[in-house]
DNA sequence: TGTGTGAATTTTGAATTCATAATACCTTTT
DNA sequence: AAAAGGTATTATGAATTCAAAATTCACACA
């Protein structure tokens, strides 16, 4: 039997809101109406306003007073540094993950690392990120750290919205898949300091900024600023 | 001149809220009464409410559906965790300070470190604190990545209020101002890789739980848990 | 044609009101 | 006296209302 689910509407609300930025439905820079918003999820701007405050504490949208509010406009710059950070945890859940790990937990991510070397000796992109993906999972679940967990998964929100160009060239991928290897033979090791090293270096997190594609800005803030 | 501060109502509440939370006033694990704040506050529940749902977002308190919010209860491990991660963004910082950090930024960190050890001399407990303080937030505005300066905010924030025992052993003592040494070394040389390395390392990032006094709970969340 | 002023409209900020869930209190029963 | 049950009170969740700020639009004027 399923837990009662005390959700608020607000909360409720706010994951919608995730939900539309995430897919692209709220733009960028967009001005977010609150009343077009109230009709389309049939609340009251209460609650609403009460989602938006969280988002904007979550780094989503920005308010502007008495001028409502907006989809953050993510800079190049912004990305760049959100994965410079997102580097930097993943590196710490790594070094963690060595000394909470279990033996069965290993295992498990050295079965998803062989399906990985499937994926790439196949060519298959799109099930060898998702796979890749489950891989990172696993170690920050491994790390047992929730406030990292809570904090990795906020910034990853922020920039989930930006899609890589698929164009993966060759020796970018092969680099990738080698850094994959050594990160499992830490992990065997138990290695907590080389796992964060690799972790941290681990060429994902260093993507070329210019093969970011698309929703991004290049410098300073757009749209006309009063006088704040 | 001065700007013109657009400040709305729930920024306001939010910070005297934080400000209460810091310094003790509002106490973990306590009901917070939201006819009790708006009266002493001297507004409606509505900007109240709105900047309890920011606080909580900022991990400060919780809010309990139906039930109010109260003050997060911090559990040695979510102060362990927090230390941890705060120690990988010092990393950071570190690593990125060593790019960017002007001549003059590196000039005016020794003098602080210079000033730093008079009081280490000194045995000038409280000062050298807060000059080593002013380092460590030399260091992090050097790295330019404000994202990161905006979640290490976020965190020293959550565990401000845990006060550390005053008694610094001398071996204890020592051993930070060696880091310190090191750290003023691998940042002249502009050694990115190692400054990160020492930061994380630093033994003010691993103190010993057990020297954390007060306001900290063992284990377990407390007070009686509905059916949630 | 373009620019500036001011009223009308819209939108946001905050207080109030209404509905509902949780808590406290008081009775009843054993 | 203790436990159970039901009612009254209080606190929270959400909608509505009111006030103030920003935006839009019309019109005058250069």
């Amino acid at each position: 039997m399923s837990k009662i689910q005390h959700r608020n509407l607000y909360r409720e609300v706010a994951d919608r809101i995730r939900d539309l930025i995430e897919h692209g439905d709220l733009l960028p820079g967009e001005r977010i109406s609150e009343k077009h918003l109230c009709e389309t999820f049939g609340v009251s701007r209460t609650p609403l306003r009460e989602a938006l405050k969280v988002l904007a504490s979550e780094g989503l949208v920005e308010l502007l007073p008495n001028r409502g509010a907006r989809v953050v406009q993510l800079t190049l710059k912004m990305v760049k540094d959100t994965y410079d950070l997102m580097g930097a945890l993943e590196g710490l859940s790594g070094e963690l993950a060595c000394q909470e790990i279990s033996d069965a937990g290993i295992e498990r991510i050295c079965e998803l690392h062989e399906k990985m070397l499937s994926h790439y000796h196949n060519r298959e992109l799109a099930a060898y990120f998702e796979v890749n993906k489950q891989i990172h999972e696993h170690i920050l679940t491994a790390s047992k750290n929730e406030v990292l967990q809570e904090m990795y998964n906020n910034l990853s929100q922020r920039v989930k919205r930006v899609r890589y160009s698929k164009k993966m060239t060759d020796s970018f991928w092969r680099q990738a898949v080698e850094d994959h290897e050594n990160m499992v033979a830490a992990l065997k090791k138990r290695d907590g300091k080389l796992l964060g090293q690799i972790l941290r270096d681990h060429l994902c997190n260093k993507l070329e900024v210019a093969s970011l594609s698309g929703v991004i800005e290049d410098e300073a803030k757009p749209l006309r600023m009063a006088s704040y």
